[in-house]
DNA sequence: CTGAAAGCGCTTACAG
DNA sequence: CTGAAAGCGCTTACAG
């Protein structure tokens, strides 16, 4: 019977603000002022307009007012692959601060063997007002990236920064959240401690490691193993047994992030020694996972929801600088490094 | 010295294809049939222009060539709240299909206290060819939701359906995959068998808490419970502390998720019952978490690329049904259900 | 193959 | 407060 040259087929015609116009009985441009906030109607035309639009299902078309106002509301989120479920966690955040700020999010995908530039070529077609990139095992930011935000479009780098660009960056003090880490196990007890870093090319794996160190160091002390691998989980297994291969092996672990530091744990497990009698774990991020009790583990949460907001308010008034605009990180402690206060 | 009227102040004019134009001597057209994938146009030409373009840092403006075109090449993604570490793979996996497919994703958060239409609404402004819809704790799916269908853009449910509407939806065959969890486990031997639920207003539930007692009933068995509550860690952990409270208990459970079912197996570890031999757990999904060596979950995974596929594809020739697009989860052997093969 | 021109659906001075 | 008109940056018949 319904054959697919029938009007219902999907083929609708759009209604625009001169359908509204012709309905109500007003020029376009007063439609256009209905739904303009603060523009100069009357509210009997405004009423008008509203109830035409609404009998005819209007929307205005957000395409067409980009056009000319030059605002487009649109912000690129630029994500790696999200197997780190801290970024999903930010990722839906930002979504929503952006959508209070009547601003919309464009998702695009990165994969590490292509260039950003081209991901943010691609998204600056659609006149985003700003880019935030999530560097999930993204080594390879170009040089060049700081030429966006030359065109007009400042990029902010979430969680991670490029030292000698002069490019947005929002991250967690990492360099205090290393220290933080070796403080509190050194306080509690621990002599022989490890880092089980994460990528190490890294700034976040960097600046916790160096951190760790420093505090190490004022302590007269010096890890006993640092090895770097990758921010999975994978690694954080195959780097603790490793680590227990030979000799006693350490009797505290600071994992690069947390998915690091749950293969730490489950290697630890498997391996027979305890968690925190034989051996502290400490980790970084604080997400989900970490407060399953089959971890409990004890951390450095980030400060998500001040970052992002940090982040967004940056955008505002871009002021790109060398240094990342840091928030501290906060440690929450669960069962596993010994001695909890 | 710098001050803030200078031309180099991010004020930085966009370049429009009159720019480039006149740079390559040629005409406006010509340097859109440039950018215009089988538009008839010289080498020579093409080259000249492209050469403008790249020495102005020329990129087509997609939001101009929507309003002309009448495609917009975006389609929203609509999520709300991402604790199921389900969804974000999902997202990141749709974002990439789709950008393959030259398309864009626009993120959309939708809170529950809100109506989805009002998403969908805020969504069709951006003129977008499609909406897929994540329904994580969706519950209140309006019945109005097949009207965004109606006004030509078409609705896809991912991984939940709606009974009687006419809508798009692509799901995992839950009903089948319930089904198979009782057969695994009463092929292993056990016979008290409980369903720890999700949310119970969801199609997720209902269809895998289904297929599970038809396929005990074959047996001539019924649950020994079925408790329902939310699609989360603690329930699982909640739910089993309950149902080991008196009596014996169930030897197994099958967990409406693996969220669920590893908040199960947390509270056996803590109720000193070994699994497998006190207890089998089954979950269904298969998120990365569960293949953690803390939790071996054996589980029913959700072929979610194939999924993906045929959501994108059944937008492209959009075929409202009653039913949803059913695909056959794998079963994934690991160690919570004893004697796997 | 190429250019001039109309038009996509809005916003926003400009007059009234 | 209101309407007519120009214009945002493209694509695409229409002639040549």
């Amino acid at each position: 019977m319904k054959k697919d040259d029938t009007p219902t087929s999907g083929s609708t015609q759009r209604v625009t603000s001169h359908d509204v116009s012709r309905e109500a009985g007003v020029s376009q441009s007063a439609v256009s002022r209905a739904f303009t906030p603060g523009a100069h109607i009357s509210p009997e035309t405004r009423r008008r307009v509203l109830d035409a639009a609404r009998k005819l299902g209007y929307q205005p078309n957000a395409i067409a007012r980009s056009l000319v106002t030059q605002r487009s509301g649109i912000v690129a989120l630029i994500v790696g692959d999200l197997h780190n479920p801290f970024y999903p966690q930010a990722l839906s955040q930002f979504a929503q601060a952006l959508e209070a700020r009547g601003k919309r999010a464009l998702l695009l995908t990165h994969d590490a063997r292509r260039d950003v530039q081209d991901t943010l070529d691609a998204a600056s077609r659609y006149q985003i007002e700003a880019a935030i990139v999530f560097p999930t095992r993204l080594n390879n930011t170009p040089p060049n990236l700081g030429d966006v935000a030359r065109g007009g479009v400042p990029v902010l780098l979430f969680n991670r920064h490029l030292p000698g660009q002069r490019l947005l960056s929002v991250a967690c003090d990492n360099h205090a959240g290393g220290q933080l880490a070796a403080e509190v196990l050194l306080e509690t007890g621990a002599r022989r401690l490890a880092f089980i870093g994460g990528d190490p090319e890294t700034s976040t794996h960097q600046d916790r490691l160096h951190g760790f160190m420093a505090r190490l160091q004022q302590a007269g002390l010096a890890p006993v193993a640092a090895p770097s691998g990758a921010f999975q989980y994978d690694w954080g297994v195959q780097a603790t047994l490793d680590l227990y291969a030979e000799g006693d092996g350490p009797d505290a672990i600071f994992g690069a992030n947390d998915i690091v530091a749950i293969g730490v744990l489950d290697a630890l497990r498997q391996l027979g020694r305890r968690v925190p009698q034989d051996v502290s774990v400490i980790g970084f991020d604080d997400i989900q996972e970490s407060a399953r009790l089959a971890y409990r583990l004890t951390t450095i949460r980030q400060p998500l929801g001040a970052m992002i907001e940090d982040a967004l308010l940056a955008l505002e008034d871009p002021q790109p600088s060398d240094e990342p605009r840091l928030h501290q990180g906060e440690l929450i402690w669960r069962d596993t490094v010994r001695g909890a206060r």
